[in-house]
DNA sequence: TTTAAAAAAGACCGATTGGTTTATTTTTAG
DNA sequence: CTAAAAATAAACCAATCGGTCTTTTTTAAA
């Protein structure tokens, strides 16, 4: 019986770790086997060992990487009790997105997204699964503050939803255009003033 | 005196056109000289009499890209006498931007922006000249509006030029990852309102 | 039409790409 | 402690990378 974690298990966690923040940074084309055997300290061998190709690489460090974005956004919403106080909660979150971002580069949904869109369909499909589960959790929040007379029931929590990650993503790419926190902050007050008006 | 353009000038602009395509599509890492010989029907020798490196290529083909957007943009607002008539035209010039874009793979300033802005400080800033000349375009048009009378005094111009241009930016990269046309149009929609409450 | 100059072709370069194979080391279970 | 198994190193592979150089072709002016 399995009590510990196996040491290939662990091994191929830490390559995905490195090489996700090297993705997400450098992108999938711009990074190449030998920036993470670097970042790593691995050698070719012990890298594919765990892995059949950089694309299944790749793969796992989306994954993880918007795994941890996924946990983070869970953990934040999760303490409060009323729906704007969740989606207040969320623009908080977003506020020190730029400055300290969980993993290196930005966004891993914005940058994988726009890289793999035209070019990788399994990193594509990988990006419309999170965009999806970013989507229900927001329209559920939405759906719960209507329910709960604290939303107008004339809410449109899908609309709500799609606005809301649009204008983020959008707003962490201008603001890390410009490497200034200005542009994605002005979004996060134009939200805050969406939810005010979505209130009762 | 010169009249016409030299065949030299020529072939270096459909070198430029051709490749603005495929690193608009595939990103800078990811266009090989391979791709770009193939696009022109080229050699490398061919090329390379008209640029000195990749580098150079991607941001002739990064101005030329953009170029031909802010064209579009500046072709779109022209005819409009009013404020508002010139930001509805912007709104129905975007809802046809992801059904037929006017360089293939969707946004130039979006797709350059996320793979250089960790990697390519010289596109990174082609990139932060486009935006603020989009940014001052569009505080121009509001400025004007409050000026006319026609929207409100406490109207932000440069809150909403930054709105403006994150939305649509964020709207694209969602409805790119869709494949959708339906996340740019919701966000299209709201921004319709948002002009709306600009008005007196 | 000739001729000098410009443009493009194509061979070539070393370095690097993603990936494989084999030998060696390390781990782990008996 | 030991032997099987797992993990890693390191050499190796063909293909491709961005870029250069020389030769040939094309252009355009005289």
């Amino acid at each position: 019986m399995e009590v510990t974690t196996g040491k290939a298990e662990r091994t191929r966690q830490y390559i995905i770790e490195q090489a996700a923040h090297l993705f997400n940074q450098k992108g999938y084309a711009g990074t190449s086997l030998q920036d993470i055997m670097a970042a790593t300290g691995l050698t070719k061998g012990g890298i594919y060992g765990h892995f059949e190709s950089k694309e299944e690489i790749a793969i796992a460090a989306f994954d993880y990487a918007s795994g941890i974005i996924l946990q983070l956004l869970s953990q934040t919403i999760g303490p409060h009790a009323t729906s704007s106080a969740k989606l207040e909660a969320l623009l908080e979150f977003y506020k020190k997105y730029i400055i300290s971002p969980p993993v290196t580069g930005g966004c891993p949904v914005l940058n994988t997204s726009v890289e793999a869109d035209d070019t990788n369909p399994l990193l594509r499909a990988s990006v419309v699964k999170v965009l999806n589960k970013m989507h229900r959790s927001l329209e559920h929040i939405v759906q719960q503050g209507i329910q709960h007379g604290e939303f107008k029931p004339t809410t449109n929590p899908e609309q709500f939803a799609i606005l809301f990650v649009s204008m983020i993503e959008g707003g962490v790419m201008v603001s890390k255009a410009y490497g200034k926190p200005h542009y994605l902050h002005t979004v996060l007050r134009q939200l805050h003033q969406m939810i005010q008006e979505m209130k009762l």
